[in-house]
DNA sequence: TTGTAAGCGTTATCAT
DNA sequence: ATGATAACGCTTACAA
């Protein structure tokens, strides 16, 4: 009782057929190869068009072993995603390859964790020929990645590195980045600021978070609070609540995500202080730059780039492998840009 | 000189030789089919097992005709996007689908005409079972799907709907909205209002703006403006501006979406008009209520619902298919609740 | 310049 | 309960 949908797919055969000749001569024009006839080729190609013809990645990718997918792994919902993605998915295009895209949810009970699995299963299965991942936190991701690494399928890691097995990385220099806020911090004469960071379970907020206080010390700057909001719903409750607790002791903010930088200029207000007179505060990621005029001073990491270099490198790996051993894994980092907006600067104050 | 990388992807074959039986019983176990020997079953799984044994998914989709691999098509960019992925992506997840993500970019001249055109063929050749598509405007997408269209390969439409062709469409139903929006400015002592729009490029920006002058007549508003902006860099500039032209005669904003509003919303700030005491603003889309106590006033559409039934009604699509004619295309559009922020309602002005 | 045959990894069909 | 064989759409190797 199945309809048979097959003979909707033209194929090789049918053009063969119509054109008079063996499938290998069709096989030879459309690869472009060169020992065919003037005319044999022309009257291929026409039919070709003709019947709309499409070569079959599947088949291509089987008898090739590269299905020229590759496969991008992010957690659902993180801010940098989207230009990352974007940077990724533009190169990839260039190339011709299929980007399939795989979201991760941050909480990582058990359930997660198999769903996990049942994603790295599933991509292998694909035959993927490569990995661009931002992992969810530095423990987790190596378990699932295991397969990945043992099969030596090209991965190069973005935005957050892992210490936990050696891979490709292209992100940003984070830790130069927190050292840079307190340098901006203390030269518009902060004396005592607050960090607010998601703690270490990220490689993004503890670097970000040592540089900082590497640069406080440097720079012989007091920590007034080092606040940790991992939570992601009760964040800006959690900020006006220790903010509040240190009214009067801090002059500045370093949050090591724009969000959280959002709600500590929020929590300020609602505590009359005035950003940039009396409260300096600076973020990291520049993704609020929508309105430039109410921005939050910020850094930029250029996350279009990232996206973009991973899948350079990627690429590069994917068309000179296979491996024996896996190549030196290469690190791409670059250093944040400080972006100006209204909350530090006093003299950028004009509008 | 070429290394042969065949041998590092175990096969049936290989599974058949070690458990001395024929890859037949193989395939039936890997299958779970029930007409096999208990013994030997558990023998053959255990040798899949030990080997790392994946089934390969090319070839599978190669014979079924059924690649497991479903195309998702977004403008880059979007605000609306990311969840709409989400949805989308979860439900596929559940059905062990690989999802294909394609981002276009809006300047639609004749190089990123050629672009598109090139996404669909690589997407046409990677055999997807299926489109989610949300279209760049009402125009151009059908040029691209006609093939798509043609072949009969299942298409759901998301968030912006076209009249150049039938196909599956879920969404918003932004006439609705629209109108809504007016009744609320118009409960909160509204007279003459403004609206601020895309134009009528997109359903969106058109049906929300014709639900809401029907409104505004129905409810006898008057519009004091109807400022179109339809470009993304100078957007709060003109907003900037055409409010200060009409300073005075105004009393409540609707734009069509969130970043319009909030451009309204500074333009109000600069003009020293006080929200929501003297001016009222709607926007649309609720993205921006990560911290609820700054929010615009808008309309949810609930994306991420969006993104899931989008998916459902692809994958009914492609489990029930093939056909040989379409079948009558089906709308989901749910009606966008309304979300009350800090910059409509005076009553609500708590905190 | 063109064709033939074998094979890629798996499943469907028909035996045994 | 298990196996042999063809078939999926295409490419590579080897003729002719």
């Amino acid at each position: 009782m199945l309809i048979n949908m097959k003979k909707s797919s033209v194929g090789m055969k049918q053009i063969a057929e119509e054109a008079g000749v063996s499938m290998m001569t069709v096989s030879r024009v459309l690869r472009n190869e060169s020992n065919v006839a003037a005319a044999t080729e022309q009257q291929i190609r026409a039919i070709a068009d003709r019947l709309g013809y499409k070569p079959n990645r599947l088949v291509r990718g089987m008898q090739s072993g590269r299905s020229g997918i590759v496969s991008v792994v992010m957690p659902a919902g993180h801010a940098i995603a989207p230009a990352i993605l974007e940077g990724a998915y533009d190169y990839l295009h260039e190339k011709d390859m299929i980007m399939a895209l795989d979201l991760v949810h941050g909480n990582l009970g058990e359930r997660a964790f198999a769903e996990q699995g049942k994603v790295i299963n599933r991509l292998l299965e694909s035959r993927v020929d490569g990995f661009i991942l931002l992992p969810v936190n530095e423990d987790a991701s190596p378990l699932y990645f295991k397969e990945v690494i043992d099969r030596k399928i090209p991965l190069v890691l973005v935005d957050r590195n892992t210490t936990h097995f050696e891979a490709d990385f292209v992100g940003t220099d984070d830790y130069a980045g927190g050292y840079e806020a307190a340098r901006v911090l203390t030269e518009n004469g902060c004396n005592s600021v607050v960090l607010i960071s998601t703690g270490d379970f990220v490689s993004t907020s503890r670097l970000r978070s040592e540089g900082f206080k590497a640069g406080l010390k440097k720079f012989k700057v007091k920590l007034a609070a080092d606040v940790i909001a991992p939570n992601f719903t009760h964040n800006a409750d959690l900020i006006d609540h220790e903010l509040a607790k240190c009214k009067g002791q801090f002059d500045g903010v370093f949050a090591i995500a724009d969000r959280l930088a959002i709600s500590a200029w929020h929590s300020c207000q609602r505590l009359k202080l005035k950003i940039p007179q009396q409260v300096k505060v600076i973020g990291f990621g520049a993704l609020n730059l929508r309105d430039p005029r109410v921005a939050i001073s910020s850094f930029d990491q250029e996350p279009y780039q990232i996206g973009q270099n991973a899948a350079k490198l990627l690429v590069e790996r994917i068309e000179k492998g296979p491996w024996k051993l896996k190549p030196k894994p290469k690190t791409i980092m670059s250093t944040p840009k400080f972006v100006e907006g209204t909350s530090c600067s006093v003299v950028n104050d004009a509008h």
